[in-house]
DNA sequence: CGAAACGTTGACCGTTTTCAATTACAGTGG
DNA sequence: CCACTGTAATTGAAAACGGTCAACGTTTCG
């Protein structure tokens, strides 16, 4: 539990002054540019695609408020995808250079840039077991369940079930759906703001 | 391209002389257990499994060969999860305490960490956009995308389409079905063991 | 105040899941 | 060497579930 005065991403300690932003379609960096920076999204999506060889290319990951992207470039030469503004957004860079640099030279920030990447692991793995779950219902409950806090488990919403609807990856429509259905069957309570399990 | 002589897990240098076996159903660790160690899937399937405070319990991950779990104890006091051989497994143990003397001590190696962290990161995002293709026909071949190399592009197959089918997140009859349309369309060429995309 | 996003519900359609059956094949032990 | 067992690969048919389209009330925010 202890503290940090700043994390190896600049979040707590306000440095903004090199914030950039971004229109809808402008592009951040293209597949083999010189990686120089990763990027934490402050608000906005940006949209990393990767072009294959053949010609066709593939979304990688849509990164949202708050989501860092392209950590990998700490550790290569070139992006190895174009990143592309899905929405006017503005994104925090952090310099590769120095970043590295004081990682190597303080351990104690480099566990911290691990721990950050290993939550990041858990919470992905999280997700993508919540798809394995075929059923609507379940997997919004299980999706509940994994952010419930406290007893009784109550989950306190912090964006629109839309947002939520696409991330567990069901059609907003579906995700109505689903909690009407919970709801009639007692599983849940709908609360503005909030919901109960039981 | 530099060259280790060994990485933080000891995959490359063969000190095996500490795995462990496990059957089918018995348990490597519990929630709530002191953390003393992450570890390496050699063979078999770890299945991790969280307890919520309600009782429910939710599936949080599948650890496969190769894969390594529980990097989140290097950091904590305990496990957050419950891991279950789902079959008869091997598993390699990482020390907690002697990896993180380790990465404290040398910079490199811990950069070597986050390295892999990141790759991982990297590659379960892309896992997780492969699953917001909702056709089958294209999910199966976004995947082979994904894995192809060369030119042709060309697939090489490891193992079995069923496994594979569930990693998409597909019934292996969908996928089959997938890639029989997949084929008769010319869009890919099915050889035994390999896959050609075209 | 008006536009845009959110929340909700209905009906229909299409795809995938499910269940089932069959072939091929690899490894095992008699 | 060959039945025997289990897994992989394949195909069919029917059912179910979520997607899509559509319409509408509500809330939010500029």
């Amino acid at each position: 539990m202890e503290k940090h005065t700043a994390d190896w991403s600049g979040r707590t300690t306000a440095g903004h002054s090199d914030q950039r932003s971004l229109d809808t379609g402008e592009s951040l960096f293209r597949q083999g540019d010189p990686a120089t920076a990763l990027y934490r999204v402050v608000t906005g999506r940006i949209r990393l695609v990767r072009h294959l060889e053949d010609g066709a290319s593939l979304v990688v990951w849509v990164a949202r408020a708050g989501d860092t992207f392209a950590e990998a470039a700490l550790f290569a030469e070139q992006y190895h995808c174009d990143a592309v503004a899905e929405a006017p957004s503005v994104v925090a860079p952090v310099p590769k250079a120095r970043l590295r640099a004081r990682l190597e030279a303080d351990p104690v920030q480099c566990l911290d840039f691990a721990r950050d990447l290993a939550a990041q692991v858990r919470d992905l793995r999280a997700r993508l077991e919540i798809r394995n779950i075929r059923s609507a219902g379940e997997r919004v409950l299980a999706w509940l369940r994994l952010q419930a806090k406290g007893d009784p488990p109550r989950v306190t919403l912090d964006r629109p079930w839309t947002h939520i609807a696409s991330e567990i990856g069901l059609t907003s429509e579906a995700t109505y759906r689903a909690l009407g259905a919970l709801e009639r069957s007692g599983r849940i309570v709908r609360r503005p703001g909030t919901v109960e399990l039981s």
